[in-house]
DNA sequence: TACGGAAGTCTTTTT
DNA sequence: GACTTCCGTA
């Protein structure tokens, strides 16, 4: 029965049979972590522990998901099912939804994700007519959350001189008051923000005791993955509801820690052993994934950063071969060579597209590589980026929805209150919100009396019953809800506000798909209504849908349906492996960000970050850089990463070095890079490598130094850099064929001047006209 | 009030 | 490039 201790080799062992107490388990790369924790698990509910007092929180939805499967496997479906398992988010929600209330918040708060917080706050903003370039949304945000994550109410803001003095320095000496606006405005929508939900349970915690002692009672055994990821908020909860019976496991590795920008702490599990003094520590080493080459130059990287715990990753795998580095000349190129690679990678590996990872910092970067992807015919699938429900048809439908459940939620009310369109303008809505504001009432409850407040607000007639039939719809789609299912629901509402009419009005392709999008996402609820009455858990209800909807994220949807690529950042590759992974885009400014460059821990962070990504990969690792890159509209030079030259070159092999930028050409020929074994290969001594590195191409002329003569620009026939200059005939998408007669204005910002065969002469803004040039 | 075009602004990573 | 904002027009 308990065969699976055989599986296992002496440390990671003792990491499972340990039960009792506090455990520290520090697990390198590929070392076994996740076996670890299931089996940990397994044996915890095969000793006779109770699933219902099993709380293991995960990174993602779906690390939970999967860990919960591979549990079924050993204890069975029943037992598995009753774990409280999942993400810090999921998890605290769903404990809040019961306990709420004794802070005043409905049990049916709305989460407010990133977008509906930003719209919050851009409202709040503009009602206290404070300057908005001062104070910038995402900047207040920010600051907000950091509040939040460290337990500061805005009360302890306002007692806290340091707080206060600080924002005043920083130009933001209103930032309580924001704070104050802010936090006020959600709580009276009954809503909550990804931070309020840890915050809250702390309050939750703190305030009620007895509260907290029921919880300590349901979750004797506590695991938490990543703990090197934790924030200050998240460390409070673990330690408050672990603090009676200690049997507290945390598992990471703080090589790994890369959310320090979202609060992670290092700290939290640097110090674990000073918060626990009995605790026990071990130490994952040895890694099964990769091969010796990979952990070997993982081993070298992550040697530079200075804060770490002490321990060497090692691994009896194959050596492996060493590992590539392409230079490519422009971001198309290195898409190209990706995708060339990949194409040998099946015909010499006979690897499949889903064994193939591409990781990049940024999202931007997805786009190049997926046009290459989709030249070559192979099937990708991008994660992450703007997920599926943030984009707007489907918010808009979810305010509605959003709505029905809590008729407070100011922000889904102004979202759809117009739209579609039903003649209520902006002025109408700022007496709303001005009146809301006084009147210390939810929009919703003061226009279910418009008819006797609309003169006090100076709200005509016409307006006034616009209003009111407003309230009425959805009034009526609550009534609904009480006796039929939430599709039917949904597809009603659907139908009756007009949103299924909008999208079909608008013909272009894009409002086709945004209509698709819809039909989705009702596919989607009919399949969540489904789910939920095969669970036989009472009747699906709208709010725990609503409620995956707000915590889901973009790699948690499980629509692997056949063999593809992944792409990602390397955030989101956090916790995979793939036999074969390209690292892209591996320049300075980039690769470290060009955000993280100014202290030795955000460069120290990026190093792990890149540590992450190397780790990801089983047999082949690729890494991959251009000396030009499209960025912000514009092509900008780039040097290699410093990481590439932190690498010991014996685990690396150099490619492409030797071949230069074209100059004084009208482009890149593109049937040069075809075919990759024509490339020379060049494999420069030491000597050479480093200098080639630092300086790897011939100086080119800087942008502000080159005439109005020419103009660098993409090409929107092949994705190709061309240069641009008078006599050239190009084609826009709206004014169709036409002469360049000049160029003119800041080198930086190109305008060209163009005889429209049609159209006219026309300036367009180089950075934004999409051009085809013809010849 | 709605819409479209053009200019302006911002780009890190995510629950 | 993507998104927002501003402005003119219907």
């Amino acid at each position: 029965m308990m065969k699976y201790l055989d599986e296992l080799n002496e440390p990671q062992r003792e990491a499972v049979i340990t039960t009792e107490g506090p455990l520290m388990v520090i697990a390198g790369a590929g070392s076994g972590k996740t076996r670890v924790l299931t089996y940990r698990i397994a044996h915890l509910i095969n000793k006779g522990v109770d699933p219902f007092n099993i709380l293991a929180l995960t990174f993602t939805n779906k690390a939970a998901r999967e860990m919960k499967e591979r549990i079924s496997k050993v204890v069975g479906d029943q037992e598995a099912k009753n774990l409280w398992m999942g993400t810090f988010h999921s998890i605290f929600a769903r404990i809040l939804r019961v306990e709420a209330p004794l802070l005043g918040y409905p049990s049916d708060f709305t989460i407010y994700d990133t977008q509906d917080a930003q719209s919050v706050m851009k409202k709040v903003i503009e009602e206290m007519n404070l300057d908005k370039d001062i104070y910038k949304v995402k900047q207040v945000l920010g600051r907000i959350s950091q509040f939040k994550n460290n337990l500061i109410t805005v009360r302890a803001y306002q007692n806290t001189p340091e707080l206060i003095e600080a924002d005043a320095a920083a130009m933001r000496p209103r930032m309580g008051e924001l704070y104050r606006a802010y936090v006020e405005k959600c709580f009276k929508s009954g809503a909550m923000d990804f931070d309020d939900l840890l915050l809250r349970t702390n309050e939750v915690l703190t305030r009620f005791p007895e509260v907290l002692h029921k919880y300590q009672e349901r979750f004797k055994y506590i695991l938490v993955d990543e703990y090197q990821d934790t924030n200050h908020s998240q460390y409070l909860i673990v330690k408050a509801l672990a603090s009676r019976y200690e049997n507290l496991c945390v598992v990471g590795d703080d090589a790994q820690s890369i959310y320090a920008f979202r609060g992670a702490n290092i700290r939290n599990i640097l110090s674990f052993q000073q918060d626990y003094p009995d605790a026990k520590a071990i130490s994952l080493e040895q890694n099964y994934r990769s091969t010796k080459t990979i952990v070997g130059a993982a081993n070298v990287i992550i040697s530079h950063n200075k804060e770490q715990l002490d321990k060497t990753v090692w691994t009896a795998n194959e050596q492996g071969t060493t590992i590539p580095v392409y230079r490519a000349l422009t971001d198309a190129d290195e898409a190209r060579y990706v995708a060339s690679q990949i194409f040998e990678l099946q015909m010499n590996e006979q690897l499949k597209n889903s064994e193939i990872a591409i990781l990049y910092r940024t999202n931007a970067q997805s786009r190049a590589i997926e046009e290459a992807l989709r030249k070559r015919g192979i099937p990708y699938r991008v994660y992450g980026g703007m997920s599926f429900y943030q984009r707007k048809e489907i918010k808009d439908f979810i305010a509605y929805l959003r709505l029905l459940i809590n008729q407070n939620d100011e922000e889904a009310l102004l979202r759809v209150i117009n739209y579609p369109a039903r003649g209520i303008g902006q002025t109408t809505l700022n007496k709303l919100v001005v009146a809301s504001n006084q009147m210390d009432k939810s929009i919703f409850n003061l226009l279910e009396e418009i008819p006797q407040y609309a003169g006090k607000l100076g709200i005509n007639g016409p307006t006034s019953a616009k209003l009111y039939d407003f309230i009425m719809m959805i009034k009526s789609f609550q009534v609904m809800l009480q006796n039929h299912d939430v599709y039917e629901v949904s597809m009603h509402v659907a139908k009756t506000t007009g949103l299924i009419k909008v999208l079909k009005e608008d013909d272009t392709p894009e409002g086709i798909s945004r209509l698709e999008n819809l039909q989705e996402i009702l596919n989607s609820i009919q399949g969540y209504v489904d789910e939920q009455k095969q669970l036989d858990e009472g009747d699906p209800s709208l709010s725990g849908f609503l409620e995956n909807v707000a915590l889901s994220t973009d790699a948690d949807n499980e629509d692997d349906d056949g063999d593809k690529v992944s792409m990602m950042t390397v955030h989101l590759a956090k916790g995979l492996e793939f036999p074969a992974v390209f690292i892209v885009g591996m320049e300075e400014n980039l690769f470290p960000s060009m955000m993280n460059l100014n202290t030795r821990q955000e460069l120290e962070e990026e190093r792990r970050l890149f540590y992450v990504a190397l780790t990801r990969a089983e047999k082949f690792a690729q890494l991959t850089y251009s000396v030009s890159r499209f960025r912000w509209g514009k092509i900008v030079d780039s040097e290699p990463s410093r990481f590439l030259e932190e690498i010991d070159d014996k685990y690396l092999d150099w490619k492409n070095l030797n071949v230069g930028m074209p100059l004084n050409r009208s482009g890149l020929d593109a049937n040069l890079f075809d075919d990759f074994s024509q490339v020379p290969r060049f494999e420069p001594k030491k000597k050479v490598e480093k200098k080639t590195l630092s300086r790897p191409e011939p100086v080119k002329p800087k942008p502000g130094l080159k005439p109005i003569g020419e103009a660098k620009i993409t090409n929107q026939n092949n994705g190709e850099h061309v240069n641009l200059v008078a006599g050239k005939t190009v084609v826009h998408d709206r004014f169709g064929k036409g002469k360049v007669v000049g160029l003119e204005g800041d080198p930086n910002n190109i305008k060209a001047i163009i005889q429209f065969e049609t159209a006219g002469e026309k300036k367009l803004l180089l950075n934004f006209a999409k051009l085809r040039v013809l010849d």
